[in-house]
Formats: structure tokens, sequence, C-alpha cells
RNA sequence: UGAGGUGUAGCGCAGUUUGGUAGCGCGCUUGGUUAGGGACCAAGAGGUCGCGUGUUCAAGUCACGUCACCUCAACCA
């Protein structure tokens, strides 16, 4: 006990100094190292393992709306970043541009994409000439650069993997719909897959993507009471189709600029999925997204029949289509137990010789740390179906943490106190950019989205009409 | 970009005050014994002390500069 308590103190109290906590936590299980340039990480294959899981996940959902993958190019010409004036505002300050190439200077420099609207957008009015082009619906799964002055590894870094979905509409309505409709892929895609709680809404002026009419995000309660967005889905309206000029001749004969929108998701998840569901002893990796589902830990297995058992068992489980491994190093079982409960493992599996005997395995789970037998003959399904109830009641565990630490506030004063004890507070706002800055100077919390219900009566700060409830929190 | 902190073996650290032969724990390698919550014994390998310039007979240690990382604040997915 005396040395597990001493291991457990290699990683940072999760109460007290949680930073210090994810970047124990990020790197001993090697989900990630620095790379050698400012703000870049080497996502490891541990860490890549998670992504490649996530996209597998949502890629198949954004197909069933009729999203098609493809691939825009890197670089983008300084001239396309400068067309649309808020677009260009926003980004410009984070942009990398590259000036040399060849050996030789540039005529124009071109920036390396910090989001791929612009370059989008200028071949989507190349291709799109009649309203039966419409809709065109796309993504890709990229890298994107965007010169961040402080940087976390998957929170916040120079380079950084998402997918961008863009879309081009002959309607308001059609484009606002598609809007939504991602929104809530995310939103489900967050429950099913990464067994985490979100709060969707619409974004204030201030918080919304640099060009877009309106911004939706979702954002998700981490272990310390602040919010991280999570995901965003963008509806452009004209902008981008007046500034790239994006038109089509219309049934009616007429020529009109398309609706269009975008949205997107980047490794920032996998930081999400850690903050949400890590406790002290490190990871807690929801089951679809896990590298490893389960793992096998052999006891004594120098005695007859536990090693042969153990290849068998994964074997049968691998077969079912159960991501599992068989930890069949010569560490010792109690290392290997501290070490894949830290990797995040959701179901631990230990094969020694009186299990066999019994005809079962003993069976533990990441998520609560409770033991059960399993008997070998139906460890299939009975892996299978741990897995599924892990997933489902992480989420339940997770959306009640969430669900406790919601308040409410009349004040400016209960509002403070309400972040301060680490909840998202939901109030009212006049919705003036005023009061919203001065939330964010009395309370360092900012507006993450707005409740879909508008039941505040007055302003938490200026105390006048209330024209929108609010989430205010404090963010990564 | 502002404030604070840290860079010494793969990891965690001591040594810097007062300049004088590079240390400890874990990990790693080899052999053996072990095994149900980070096992034990024995023998080994591994460092131009972040980088640069300077002071000095002599720099991990002093001075100046620089880079990286961590925490907090401002900006973002």
């Amino acid at each position: 006990m005396a040395k597990d308590t001493q291991f457990v103190s290699q990683i940072a109290d999760i109460e007290r100094d949680f930073p210090q906590w994810y970047t124990d936590v990020v790197l001993k299980t090697k989900l990630v190292d620095y790379g050698p340039v400012k703000g870049t990480m080497v996502i490891r294959p541990y860490g890549y393992a998670i992504w490649e899981n996530i996209q597998r996940e949502l890629d198949a959902r954004f197909r069933e709306t009729g999203c098609e993958n493809a691939y825009f190019p890197l670089l983008i010409p300084m001239s396309y970043m400068t067309k649309e004036a808020e677009h260009v505002e926003g980004f410009a300050p984070e942009v990398a541009v590259v000036t040399h190439a060849g050996g030789e200077k540039l005529a124009e420099p071109l920036c390396i994409r910090p989001t791929s609207e612009t370059i989008i957008g200028s071949m989507y009015s190349k291709w799109i000439q009649s309203y039966r082009d419409l809709p065109v619906v796309m993504n890709q799964w990229c890298n994107v650069m965007r010169w961040e002055k402080t940087t976390r590894p998957f929170l916040r870094t120079s380079e950084f993997l998402w997918q961008e979905g863009h879309s081009v509409h002959a309607s308001e309505e059609e484009a606002m719909a598609r809007t939504l409709q991602m929104l809530r892929v995310y939103e489900e895609f967050a429950r099913d897959c990464l067994s985490m709680p979100v709060l969707t809404g619409r974004k204030t002026e201030k918080e919304k993507f640099a060009g877009a009419v309106a911004t939706f995000g979702m954002e998700a309660m981490m272990h310390d009471g602040k919010s991280l967005q999570a995901g965003t889905t963008h509806y452009l309206g004209q902008n981008f189709s007046k500034s790239f000029d994006i038109r089509f001749l219309d049934s009616d004969g007429s020529l009109k600029y398309g609706y269009t929108t975008s949205f997107g998701v980047s490794t920032r998840l996998i930081g999400a999925i850690i903050m949400t569901h890590g406790d002290q002893r490190g990871l807690v990796l929801p089951p679809v997204v896990a590298p490893v589902q389960a793992v096998i830990v052999p006891i004594a297995s120098k005695k007859e029949g536990v090693t042969e058992a153990c290849r068998a068992l994964k074997e049968r489980l691998a077969r079912t289509g159960i991501r599992v491994k068989l930890d069949d190093s010569d560490n010792s079982p109690g290392w290997k137990f501290n070490e894949w409960e830290m990797k995040g493992v959701p179901v631990r599996i230990e094969l020694g010789p009186r299990d066999l005997e019994g005809g079962k395995m003993l069976v533990c789970r990441r998520d609560t740390l409770e033991k059960s037998e399993i008997f070998l003959d139906a460890a299939e399904e009975g892996i299978s179906a741990l897995l599924k109830q892990i997933a489902v009641q992480m989420y339940e565990a997770a959306a009640a943490r969430m669900r406790k630490r919601i308040v409410g506030a009349q004040t400016a004063e209960q509002l403070l106190n309400g972040v301060n004890g680490g909840n998202f507070v939901r109030a009212g706002w006049c919705g003036c950019r005023e009061c919203e800055d001065k939330v964010k100077e009395f309370a360092q919390a900012t507006a993450r989205v707005l409740a879909e219900e508008n039941d505040a009566q007055t302003c938490v700060v200026c105390g006048k009409k209330a024209a929108h409830t609010v989430i205010f929190a404090r963010a990564y």
C-alpha cells in the first residue's frame, strides 16, 4: 500500500493541481510528446489510436447525412484570406506564412491553412453553376496551423488535426438546418462514443467564428468545472459565397448566391475525454474509442495451462471484434494493474490457476473499479455486454456530475460565486456587449452558449430585461 | 505578449549558497528466484550538467545572452 501511494504521487493531485495532473497524465500514458518546434505535439500510437477511432465513428455518421470526404491543399494564396473582411481580421494574427520556396522568394506569400473556408469557397465557386448542383456537402480530415501564444497538448497546439465540413445550399433555411443537424451529430457522437455529456446552443456575437452569421457550439464540463469548446458548427449565410462568388442559377431563372456552412471537431476531443473522465489513477477511456478495450493479465503464468488459456481467450475476444491485449510481459501482476489503470483501459481481465479451476475469469472495470466474475464459456457475450454497460454508465455518471454543477444566478455576486465553485452558471443577459465584457472582467467567465429556453427575467449584470438565458463558465 | 518557475543519465531529483575527480532513487541490460495490487538477489551499461559567449589556473556552480518547457493572465478549436 505504501508503494501504491508512492506511485499515485507521480501524478499530481487531480483536485489540487488539475493542470499539472493533465500534463502528467498525457505524458506518462504516452498519448503525446512535445515536438521540437514550439507549440507542436507528437501524437504517439496510443493517442493516435484514439483519434483513429474518433475518425471512424464520426466519418460513418457524416456519410449517413450525405457528406462526402475530399482533400484540399495545405497552402492558400494570401489574397484568398483577405477576401472576407471579418475572417481575415479574426485569423490574420495567428496565420503562418510561407514566403520562400525552391530557394526563391515567392511572388505571393502562401498561408498555411488555419481553416479552409477560403480555398474551399474558391473551388465551390468553380464547381457550382445550377441549383441542380446543390447542396454540396464535403468534409476533409486534415491538419491546420494556428500560431498560438500559449499551448497545451490536445487543447491548444500550433498544429492540430481535425475535420472540417463545408456545405453550400440553395436556401437560408436549408443551410441553417444543416448547421443544426451537424451540431446534433456531434452531440450524439459525444454521448454515444465518448460517453461525454455536452451543452449545445448558439454562441454570442462575441464568441462566434470570424466571418459567420451564427455559430453553434457544444461545450463539455471538465473535472475542474471549466468548460471546453468541443465542437462548433457555423451558419455562414452569404458572407463567403459573396466573397468567393459562389453563385447558381435557380429554378426560377435568377442568379443567386449560395448559403454556406462549416463545422469542425479536432484532436481537442482527446483532451476533452481525458478531462471529463480521468481520475487520480489516470485515464478512464470510453469503451467505444479506447485503443485497448480489454487487457488480459495472466496470473502465475508459469503454472500449467495459464498462458495457453490467456492466449485462447484473447483469440476468442478478438474474433468477436473486441480490441483486446494480452499483457504477457514479465512485469508483476500488480505493476500491470496499475499501468493499465493509468492508461484507462475499460476492462481488465485477470486469469490465473484459481480462475481456471472454476472455469471463470476475474473482471475489473476501470470506471468504477468494481470486480466481478464471468464464466469463461460466456466470455464474448460477457465482455461485450460489460463494455456497452460501461459506455452508458460513464455517460450517466458524467451527466449527473454536470447537472449538479449547473447553478442559477440572479446577481453578479451569485454568478461569481458560482464559477468560483467550479460551476456552470445559468443567468439572464440583456444581450449587450458591455455586460458580456463585464462578466469576463469580474468573473473571468464567458458566455458559453445561449440556452434554448429564455426563462430568466433580468440581466445578471445591468438588471434590464433579459433577452437571453446564458450558460456562463470559465473556459479552456 | 505580460508575471512567476524549471532545465544535471530514459524518468524523478540532489549537488549551485562558499568554483576544485558527476551523485542518488526508479527504470534499462544479463543471470537466477518470484507472481491475485507497482516482487527479490547479484553483476553491469548509461551524462561534453538546455545552448552560446565571457570571467578564471579551473565553471554543473559566477556574469551576460539565448532557447525550450511548466503554471497563471490576455487570444483561439
